[in-house]
DNA sequence: GTGAAAGCGCTAACAT
DNA sequence: ATGTTAGCGCTTTCAC
């Protein structure tokens, strides 16, 4: 009944298994890394042993040797908003399909936090750094990463020209969901924005306006925010005081949106029947029946492929161009938008 | 205009500082480990030339001299699933508190996937881990972890005696939850449950069979699924279809309970004036009155908090005691349950 | 107070 | 086909 087979303490090292299996510690290190030039003896000596002392290779050595620690990191803004670990899984996918590990770090949208997390994370070595975080930070990382750690921006456009990135055309999204609620004959409609460090929210209040502008008589609102529930149901709540509030709101992402569900719901009105709903993001939940809430789709697999794609090039080859990509949308269009209902300013 | 001040390339080392500094490794060293025993002049010299060339320790060669990384990992089942990125965060909060780093692995409850993810961080040489993940994989953990790397189990009882862990009253919280259902006069009664490899799951449905027992005329049903909205939303129809449908039904967590909120709605029924609804986790939407679902709110701060002691303990001092944590449980009562209305099985 | 030197576990020449 | 050796960047004795 033994415990445990291996006397506790120091964990095994190439060394060790090159004495158990009576060969020098190059013939190991072949062996492990799939080298040719190793008889079939050796090779099956060096394995039992390896099996039998469970050596596993220290990735901290390698990393030392090889300067390379096949681990790529990302950065997100708030893995507390459904979209991020969505984007977070198809990362950790991609990566892993390549051969690398994933770090997870959550900046809270603080350069504060960015800045401990990419110290740290530059100290470790990380072979590459994927950030999703979206905005306020850029100067850290200027300051902080230079050309031996390659970073692709995700989600997010980047004020540098030299940057790579992967992004949804997110004016174009809005412009879309802009033309959906129009079609239904909304024009006195408010947008519930993001901060204006954030390109995305930006560029989604920008889209949303352009196309907005398209219609003689639309009267579009904006209201300053950011990407949390409570601004979208502070926004709301305003404008349902104000007595004219919008046919149709938008929120700059789908928790947005579901914070100006929640205030339309406390004010005892109904959706769409009063007043529609729509975000961004697609996240899970937005189509279930629940919340059935139109909602722009972005292709989080085709984002996370492409930017892990464009990081191991730019970490393999130094120096490239700079890459863009700019990835597919799709509205989806469900329950909480409809067409207006009240004695309003637009055909029913 | 200058366009870096650094000569691409190798990053700095101890011993460029050194030598740029006039003074030898050892006291580089002792200057960046906040070691006494340097003059006044040395740190001066030393700290300058450490700006200057922007260097940075290499966490790396630390590692590998000290066999100690600083960093810990977690272990979810599914970061999709919002509790999750909500208990992340919190270890991630704590574990930065003690001077730890936090890497954030997705097991997909899949034993294959947690191997793997196994076998590269302790190859990474992380000091510790925490394992959220569900169940199934008990084995692959014996397997490859040892000793030396130890590991705390959060919200989730393993079944080993000697692990450690800290978990939720699972099973009081289940009572309070089926108490509260029978207050309302339901006796008609659903459980839709997870797999039973998840000792969770298992306390959950144990907990509300108890307490369903203790009133005589209590008809309680239970539904085998899993941990998405799917099952709840099929486990719901199914009931449905039966055309004997349970008067409330409680999901094995906030997701189930979706699914059958779900399921209810599309049936055309209302939540709760046909069907009171309720689950585990309160998650952030639950409290939205969109949601507004009667839930089981775990303190996710006290369980972050608690393991990351304990597994610091467990690295520091080894062969320690097991030890264990009950943390506290909160009955969120909301509109998602109320009183039996129908002519059913029991008082109004 | 400071420096020299021996490793940590591995890879990558370079021998043989 | 296999062994020897010199580092990777750091910590840590141990001298001076």
């Amino acid at each position: 009944m033994p415990r445990r087979r291996k006397r506790a303490g120091r964990a095994p090292t190439l060394a060790d298994v090159a004495q158990h299996a009576g060969v020098s510690i190059s013939t190991v290190s072949r062996v492990v890394r799939r080298h040719a030039d190793v008889s079939d003896d050796s090779r099956q000596m060096v394995l039992e042993s390896i099996k039998e002392l469970r050596y596993r290779p220290s990735t901290i050595a390698r990393a030392l040797v090889s300067g390379k620690s096949n681990t790529l990191a990302l950065l997100v803004s708030d893995i507390g908003n459904p979209f991020y670990p969505q984007l977070a899984r198809a990362i950790e996918r991609a990566a892993s399909r390549h051969g690398y590990a994933l770090l997870i770090c959550n900046t809270e949208d603080s350069p504060t936090e960015s800045r401990r997390h990419l110290e740290r994370l530059i100290a470790h070595g990380v072979d590459g750094l994927i950030h999703a975080s979206v905005g306020k930070d850029e100067d850290v990382l200027t300051e902080l990463v230079d050309e031996r750690t390659p970073i692709v921006f995700v989600n997010r456009r980047p004020k540098s020209e030299q940057a790579h990135y992967a992004v949804a055309d997110n004016r174009d999204a809005a412009r879309q969901l802009a033309r959906h609620i129009l079609n239904f004959g909304h024009r006195r409609t408010g947008f519930i924005a993001g901060p204006n460090y954030a390109a995305n929210a930006v560029e989604r209040r920008e889209g949303w306006l352009l196309e907005m502008e398209t219609v003689e008589d639309a009267r579009p609102l904006v209201s300053e925010g950011g990407f949390d529930a409570v601004h979208g149901h502070e926004a709301m709540r305003l404008w349902l005081e104000s007595g004219q509030p919008p046919t149709a709101v938008v929120g700059v992402n789908d928790n947005v949106a579901v914070g100006a569900m929640d205030a339309i719901l406390a004010a005892g009105m109904n959706i769409p029947e009063d007043i529609s709903v729509a975000g961004f993001d697609d996240i899970e939940l937005a189509s279930s029946r629940i919340l059935d809430l139109t909602s722009i789709a972005y292709d989080t697999e085709a984002l996370a492929e492409r930017s892990v794609q464009m990081l191991l090039r730019a970490i393999r080859g130094s120096g490239v161009e700079p890459m863009r990509e700019i990835c597919a949308v799709q509205l989806k269009a469900r329950g909480s938008t409809g067409p207006v209902s009240r004695a309003d300013d637009a055909p029913a």
